[in-house]
DNA sequence: CGCCAGGGCCATA
DNA sequence: TATGGCCATGGC
């Protein structure tokens, strides 16, 4: 395979232009969101988020029971194992005052280790709060990441923090560029690496080398 | 109707 | 460390 990790992250951005992520209006929301999205199709994750709206704040969140929230956010599915999760993150949140900046002071390293010790927060929604609500520039590795570069012939069967120490490796470790490498890799997985077995006419390298796994 | 979705925890070997 | 079972809704 001759077209390096940075090669395809540009043919993406000419081809889908830039992103500007997470889709959400506040950075609470975008904490929220990525518990939810767990193993989850968003389109479920907006239902369970319009639902919440009106009591999206920190205080409200707390003040509510497990299952009260767990009602909220049913239509994401796993309801009662994310309300579970959500609790224990704002748990840890209130600890800093439920702010963001306070946060965003942290060493990457050290911010990562605390959400992975929060139940419920494993490595992909810890790296995703990492670089969508606490600025911290990282690779995150999902489901869509793995398909897409499968297919287009790389052979990536190792553990989530070796794939994402090789993408690392040879990107520059840049907040937009990390921001935009993840969104434009699920933006081109919804339009053209859904569940079909075969990609036929991939945009990305003209053609992708693989079937799916 | 069955399959799948932007995971993670836990028990087991 | 590496699998398997489990959690659950809604779209197709």
């Amino acid at each position: 395979m001759s077209e390096n990790y940075y090669g395809i992250y540009e043919k993406l951005l000419e081809r889908y232009g830039t992103q500007s992520w997470w889709p959400a209006d506040s950075p609470f929301e975008m904490l929220i969101g990525s518990i939810l999205v767990q193993n989850t199709s968003w389109r479920n994750v907006e239902k369970a988020l319009v639902q919440l709206k009106p009591f999206l704040s920190p205080d409200q969140i707390e003040r509510m029971t497990q299952e009260e929230l767990a009602r909220l956010i049913r239509p994401s599915g796993f309801f009662n194992v994310k309300a579970k999760r959500i609790k224990a993150f704002l748990a840890w949140f209130r600890l800093y005052d439920y702010k963001v900046e306070n946060l965003k002071k942290k060493d990457r390293e050290e911010l990562r280790d605390q959400l992975l010790r929060i139940n419920g927060i494993g490595r992909e929604t810890a790296d995703v709060m990492l670089l969508y609500a606490f600025d911290k520039p990282i690779f995150v590795v999902d489901a869509y990441a793995r398909r897409i570069f499968y297919r287009l012939g790389y052979n990536m069967p190792i553990s989530y923090d070796e794939f994402r120490f090789i993408l690392e490796k040879e990107l520059p470790l840049d907040l937009f560029l990390m921001n935009e490498y993840h969104a434009l890799l699920v933006e081109h997985a919804k339009v053209h690496c859904k569940s079909n077995p075969i990609c036929n006419g991939c945009p990305l390298l003209d053609i992708c080398a693989r079937r799916l796994e």
